[in-house]
DNA sequence: AGCATATTTCATCATCTGATGAAACTACTC
DNA sequence: GAGTAGTTTCATCAGATGATGAAATATGCT
């Protein structure tokens, strides 16, 4: 007998961390559609009721858990930090860049990763962003008044190029680039982004 | 009152072809986690215990609908279909090869894509298939010899630029990248394969 | 002490999921 | 025409899911 679970708070735990943790741990495993509340709360060691009690719902808690967590600030601050220094060198800055954020922010960073496939809204999110508040703004800022389409080809390769990246080493793992040490991703990557932003 | 639908067969219709291009369809709209048999019976205008009667269960549904008819053939003449021709071109033919069983394919790649990242068997099949059938290949043979670790960076590379360029064109669907012609595509990513494969 | 507030659990809903067995129906063979 | 095999629908199962409202408990305030 005994084992029911008593109710009340239990001192000293912060159960809302705890569940943003384990949301964050289950986004990353399956990704958005697949994971489910009670699957968090399970992970979390937590009453299901618990998760709606703290979040309005899978949304509020995917852009608590996930979402807030992935940017390291303001886009246009990444976009400026990129641009800073030497046009010669701006592949190399960005992949350095983009490798540093991902590194530090791994499991909400492929909890992203894995449910840009899950969830339109996702991947509009991340097209936007990638497209209109990354690599566009360094396009434009190192060669203004190119046009439209010459402009969203070079960003979106670049994009693609980055997000290539990110699918090797951290959701498919590929042998080589899941293991490799960062900088020398940077030393092999830097210039393709680099031919891709400014070509010759 | 009338509308009940009567059972038994339906003339000259071919429902097995039915479920198996709604099966591809759903697949491709969400990946495997989140497609649901009855939402491909719902899609295919069916009765949900028609597809368990066709089929044997989701697995064996992903199988017949998309697994087997992503491949255009044995992996091996993909890589040597790559491989024949000049040195300087590899990049180039590997690009224009894979475009080619892309866009030929395009709702059962599109399914074979994302659920990539819900499946962590698709996931294994695919890294393998890429690092050891294709790109594998193409490395030993241009340049055998090389050790072990060099060979993994130079495939894994190789293959995360593909599946960025199929990730930015299918999934996320940059524009520039989506809406581009494949040549044009050929013409710039295939340079970066070719630096990949065979540095300098 | 007593009271208010926030935290946790429980019980329950309607809905969807994959799955199965049986019944109804059609088309074909003899 | 009777019978058989294959196709389709229906009814139903157990389990999971997101969600809600109410009860129980602990903590902090006065």
């Amino acid at each position: 007998m005994g084992a029911e679970a008593r109710r009340g708070p239990r001192r000293g735990e912060d159960t809302r961390a705890a569940i943003l943790e384990a949301a964050r741990g289950e986004f990353a495993r399956t990704g958005y559609a697949a994971t489910s509340l009670r699957g968090v709360a399970r992970a979390a060691g937590v009453d299901p009721a618990l998760v709606h009690h703290y979040f309005e719902g899978k949304d509020d808690l995917f852009a608590q858990s996930v979402v807030l967590v992935s940017l390291p600030g303001p886009p246009a601050s990444l976009a400026s930090q990129v641009m800073e220094g030497s046009r010669e060198e701006v592949g190399l800055r960005a992949v350095r860049t983009f490798l540093g954020v991902w590194e530090a922010r791994r499991s909400s960073f492929e909890a992203l990763l894995r449910s840009i496939v899950t969830s339109e809204e996702v991947a509009r999110a991340v097209r936007e962003f990638l497209t209109q508040e990354i690599f566009g703004r360094v396009v434009s800022g190192l060669e203004p008044g190119l046009e439209e389409q010459e402009r969203d080809l070079r960003a979106g390769l670049a994009a693609a190029a980055a997000m290539g990246l990110a699918m090797g080493r951290y959701v498919v793992r590929l042998p080589g680039v899941a293991d490799a040490d960062p900088e020398t991703l940077v030393q092999r990557v830097g210039p393709v982004l680099q031919g891709y932003l400014l070509p010759r």
